[in-house]
DNA sequence: CGGTCTCTTGATTGTTGTCAAAGGCGGTGG
DNA sequence: CCACCGCCTTTGACAACAATCAAGAGACCG
């Protein structure tokens, strides 16, 4: 099992502030594509990702996903909800398969509160949240053209580990959109793509000057 | 001059911090339309909003505007930006007439962080954020139909004392589009608008049920 | 009473989603 | 080994949506 002094929200914890995370928290494994809490549902856990990435994403009323932020590990999960007593904002799906140390924060919270250092992580991981969130919002103004410059650009290196579907997915566009845009760039040569998803870019700047 | 201790974040202090605060803030006047701080800036201050109302925005290359959220007195203004050491993400413009502190953080920043009455205020100030601002990509994926309908369900109360140019640019359409939206709604006998744009709800059922 | 701003309406355009069809590619099972 | 299935991708045709442009009517203010 995982030893809680590993996990750097915990490194600077006492003895006795590590043991009453032990008493009160459980780790669990999810697999890519599992949801380890529903928007809307109340939240029972505050998470600790220790391994593994999650994507966040809301769901409107005819249920069409819009993707949100992505986290990686470590980092926490759900504190938004846990700590401000609402219901969790936004669904969190595993992108792979997932360690989570779930904690039932009825019993730390105010703990995590009043630990100045762990104060200071959560202000830290608010901020992030914060940072994400604006640039969704920004995103979500722009026309498909300059959100897939700004993602290829952004995200070359990853770019062939995915399906254009799932990239469709996180841009909150249609795969056909993307297909078409694609296309665009190569045909006025900003980019180039091989057989196997390989990115080059050609006129970099082009891209980045579509949304002036 | 206003009295420090009067302000609810500062009402716990010692008579030390009260000075600490003092020594290193001034009170500034702002109209409606003046900008506290730009996007990009860097930092200077922290402000506390002690009267007034503030709207945030970004504004994209093209010069166009997108609402974000709105706050008011009192409240924070720009902690993001001034404790996690990165340019102001948002502009805030005053909606109304305002009294502002500006406080020098660089001389009572660790003061924030470290005080644990203001960090937990802190902490209530970011969850405040990222409310609004899942809330605004919440709204960035409806149709103008929605928003609008989510609009006056929420803010009936104050609709008459804005101009359909006003609320348009809260609700990020063109007053053309809302205008055109509004009239539908009263087609359809969901609403009725009096000649002082009062607004009087119908079949408040169909519009929460647009999105559906 | 002239000017500015708001609001409305029509016509048009640009953008993006939807639907449908077809080809490719990989995996599976007979 | 081949037939088949399922998924991804591309392309075309089309529809829906909302911005833009333009014009005109009305309200308010100096």
């Amino acid at each position: 099992m995982i030893d809680l002094r590993n996990i750097s929200y915990f490194s600077k914890l006492s003895d006795d502030e590590i043991g009453v995370i032990k008493k009160y928290s459980v780790f669990e494994e999810f697999d890519a594509g599992d949801v380890i809490y529903y928007e809307d549902e109340k939240p029972v856990y505050l998470f600790v990702l220790i391994k593994g990435s999650v994507d966040l994403y809301k769901t409107n009323l005819k249920g069409k996903q819009f993707y949100i932020y992505h986290i990686n590990a470590v980092d926490l999960l759900g504190e938004v909800a846990a700590f401000s007593d609402i219901t969790y904002l936004v669904t969190a799906e595993c992108a792979t398969k997932c360690t989570v140390l779930k904690i039932d924060y009825s019993k730390t919270g105010k703990f995590f509160c009043d630990n100045p250092y762990l104060c200071r992580e959560l202000v830290k991981s608010l901020y992030e949240r914060i940072l994400s969130l604006v640039n969704a919002v920004d995103d979500s103004s722009l026309k498909t053209k300059e959100r897939v410059a700004k993602y290829i650009i952004q995200e070359s290196a990853s770019f062939k580990d995915k399906t254009y579907t799932e990239i469709s997915k996180k841009l909150n566009m249609t795969p056909e959109t993307l297909s078409r845009v694609l296309n665009e760039f190569k045909k006025r040569a900003y980019i180039e793509i091989d057989d196997h998803h390989e990115i080059t870019f050609i006129d970099e700047e082009k891209l980045k000057n579509l949304g002036s």
